[in-house]
DNA sequence: TTAGGGTTTGACAGCGCTGTCATTCTCGAT
DNA sequence: ATCGAGAATGACAGCGCTGTCAAACCCTAA
């Protein structure tokens, strides 16, 4: 066991050869004859060397960081998404950074870029990944573009051309998941829609009303009400809802888990059963789907998984110099107590 | 407007002194006349320079770099421990890099000591901030003292002693809540218990036992029920206090938010009104407090403040060189509707 | 006036690594 | 045996900054 870091150097010499090669060898680069690779490998093994980052980054230019840049109110989501990215970054030898980011005048898209070129400036980072719904701001977009700095957007709400994304279709998740109530038998179901001016608003409902249309089921314009993804709105949305306890749909779709949540817990304030009387579905999958009773149906996002993939199309060399591309990432329907008519 | 980054070296060519007393200037060194100061000052900000990390760490032999270290099933006190984290960063020039870690063998002293050195050799950071229940495993604290890393505890269950960490007064606390409960007119209170194996489990119970022997008020062994953090937990408990529905507690204190949320479930499920018939109250104030009808008196711990304060332990050069101590932070009582008697 | 001490400044090496380019080696084709 | 192309290797500079140490400067006291 030796006290100090083993350097390049050091390796070199035990090896017998030049830093030069060390350092091929560490960095898999070609035209090291294999004899040569083993022996570097094995001295670099048994003194546990590991490369410098600061001077590796200082020689070539590059931090091997990678920035996750968010200003999300949900701690859950980034978690995740965190979570994925970190572990992509580990098996290539990065780093996540995590830059939260308080926006100061949403829609002020210079204001927004000149945020985020400062914050690039002071942390200069190999890559960038832009959560929701930063990952919809044009300022931003462009501030990176012009820092030619390579980005990754998460869950950008248009389709974008030339740009790396990685993306839910939520389009089709809530098709299926209305598909799913269709054949559960109801026919006369009714949606909370989320926030306006969150993206996945649009699309969660044009989902629903694609699969009610293909059944051939009327969707009915009182039931479909408008929520804003928080608890409170799904509360007032139930109510509307439920309002006629004799005659109201047979199940109801919310836009996001905490609505949902809100249209249980009036459902069981008003005395109707769930799953029974009133099938009850959401989306996102957030922990409270399992805490609630009965657990909810949802969709559940590949939230770790868009991260994942973000830095890996970020760092990886074999996924260099390949075009930009948006990549739809597989969700999947999870069926829980709250809309599982039970056979009895 | 230039293209290529500033360097020192293009400060001090403009400002007409040498690299070195730029170097000064930008890291508050002393012995530089005021007049000196000002013109490197007013030609880095004309320049926008701002420092190459790499470079800065290569040259000083540090790397401006935290690292949180967590292994914690919790995304959300994790979430609010690196949002304070971050911000101490920003403050003091560092960045945070978050390293989850999946820790071998519970028990297994030696392999978690292993993997923590692994890592660290890996990324080498300024300083290392341990969250619970890492902050109490003696194999990665003695790992971290060997490898000569700084290092701070958030919330540890022992009393340190020369060892830098910041924690909450869990028994005190719990104390006051129960002391509130006391003053709300409660003489009949159940408790319920947290993770045999959490160390807050053992504090907010003495906490509680306290503040009921002041007042001389008995802790009926049937109503002390053990849980273990979960909502089950908590559902089961509550199931056992309110079994006899003519004579339950008329108060119940859950060591956490969870367990008070099982417990609001089953009085709702049984008819018994909150807070009229039986005032519930938590411990945390977790997001599910607020969603929670009604809304969950509970105690807010100082979690984004750890962060903040672990951080700057670590990092800030006024600091420095203070003897390691043990802080503690100030929680919160946070009265809600779950545990407020209304006026009539 | 000058010595002595503190304050302010600068020259320079070097942190550990990689990029560039030169050199040496290898081996099949002639 | 000889040549040449490509593979394998190495020498060396330098990335942007800070630490060290020496030099220059300024002021006060004698």
């Amino acid at each position: 066991m030796r006290a100090m870091k083993a350097t390049i150097t050091d390796v070199a010499k035990i090896a017998g050869v030049s830093m030069k090669t060390v350092s091929r060898v560490l960095n898999n680069e070609p035209n090291v004859a294999a004899k040569t690779r083993e022996k570097v490998l094995a001295v670099a093994a048994d003194l546990r060397y590991s490369p410098n980052l600061a001077a590796k980054g200082l020689a070539s230019s590059k931090s091997y960081l990678v920035a996750l840049v968010y200003d999300n109110p949900s701690p859950y989501y980034i978690a995740k998404i965190q979570s994925g990215a970190i572990d992509a970054c580990r098996k290539f030898g990065y780093h996540l950074v995590p830059e939260p980011l308080q926006l100061p005048d949403v829609g002020d898209e210079e204001s927004q870029a000149e945020t985020v070129r400062h914050l690039l400036h002071r942390l200069p980072v190999d890559g960038v990944i832009l959560t929701p719904p930063l990952s919809d701001s044009p300022g931003v977009i462009k501030a990176l573009e012009t820092m030619k700095i390579p980005f990754v957007l998460i869950a950008p709400s248009g389709r974008e051309n030339g740009i790396n994304a990685v993306k839910m279709d939520d389009i089709q998740a809530a098709r299926e998941m209305t598909e799913f109530l269709i054949a559960q038998g109801h026919t006369s179901i009714g949606f909370i829609k989320g926030h306006p001016e969150h993206s996945a608003t649009a699309l969660r409902y044009e989902g629903f009303r694609d699969a009610m249309a293909n059944a051939r089921l009327t969707v009915h314009s009182h039931e479909v009400i408008q929520g804003d993804f928080s608890f409170r709105s799904g509360v007032n949305a139930a109510e509307a809802l439920l309002a006629d306890k004799s005659s109201h749909p047979s199940a109801i779709f919310a836009s996001n888990d905490d609505m949902a949540a809100g249209v249980v817990s009036v459902a069981s304030r008003l005395g109707i059963l769930v799953p029974d009387e009133l099938s009850v579905c959401g989306f996102d999958d957030t922990p409270l789907a399992k805490i609630l009773f009965p657990q909810l149906t949802t969709v559940q996002q590949p939230i770790y998984e868009m991260g994942f993939h973000a830095v890996k199309t970020l760092v990886d060399p074999t996924q260099k110099s390949k075009p930009a591309e948006t990549r739809n990432l597989d969700f999947k329907l999870v069926v829980r107590d709250s809309a599982l008519i039970q056979s009895r």
